[in-house]
DNA sequence: TATTGTTATACTCTATAACTATA
DNA sequence: TATAGTTATAGAGTATAACAATA
């Protein structure tokens, strides 16, 4: 090696953001592969469990996608008995997305599976800290002065 | 609007760490555009700037990446005469990456775009909270007993 | 006119395997 | 036998435009 010392003199807050998420994204990922679903569809299935009938441009927003991709992955989940279209009754153009029983419980099931993943990403931190990682992090990735950017 | 407060619920913080990344790669991607480079091309000539004679796998292991994929970065950056590949003295399969002088100049100018963008991004955070974020992310990014795991 | 969901498409990124030259 | 660099390629992910139905 010619310079040993390469990583340390890392001061990009941008590039530490982004290999800090590849890392937590490939640990879910090998969390998830048994169960043959990747980060992406996980955290759409996580907000459809916690929201239980967002439509799906409430999806798009949260998980920051175009809601063209959106429609792919709402495919997949019904398609695997996990999530259902319902018609919203207040607007005819809106489907609700709703998770179904059996989508409940896969969910529980990977969730465990998850978290221990994420927990050896975050092996270093304290409890503490991953507080304060999660209320930074929140600030950046949702601030309070909304204004969702996806296209500009 | 079904569920008003869906992105408020949010407690993953794999999911957090991606969407703040994908702000920051998307605010410094915005900044590059007119210099024609992308946030990774961007990281990488950082990398050759700071270390000056790093090899390719050094580079490879820096961000993360596939060695085959430092190949191309590098040619494009030796194509805009950014950057030089020199036969390392001490072992001859090894490459060195050097910034010329036009590249250390070019980096110079794009690195205040980037930096004001990553301001934008930071915005809700004080000074205080930013280097508690960057510490954070550093010892998730680069965790002290190293063990690089690319593919496992 | 504007918005939701949808389809299609092109583009970028990423992962993987195989090869060479050197060690 | 192992490592650095390289090439080629297939797959996943992403962005974009256009359309029908509804508001």
């Amino acid at each position: 090696m010619i310079v040993p010392t390469l990583g340390t003199m890392l001061e990009n807050i941008g590039l530490l953001l982004a290999l800090a998420s590849a890392r937590g994204v490939a640990a879910a990922s090998k969390a998830l592969a048994p169960a043959e679903l990747n980060a992406r569809s996980y955290s759409l299935l996580e907000q459809i469990v916690l929201a239980d009938g967002p439509s799906q441009r409430d999806l798009a927003d949260a998980l920051r996608l175009d809601p063209s991709q959106i429609v792919a992955l709402v495919d997949q989940l019904e398609d695997r008995g996990f999530a259902e279209r319902r018609p919203a009754p207040t607007d005819r153009r809106l489907k609700a997305v709703v998770v179904t029983d059996q989508g409940r419980r896969f969910y529980a099931q990977v969730r465990a599976d998850v978290e221990r993943s994420l927990d050896d990403v975050l092996a270093d931190l304290s409890r503490d800290e991953r507080e304060q990682l999660r209320s930074l992090l929140h600030r950046i990735a949702r601030p309070e002065s909304a204004a969702p950017e996806l296209v500009d």
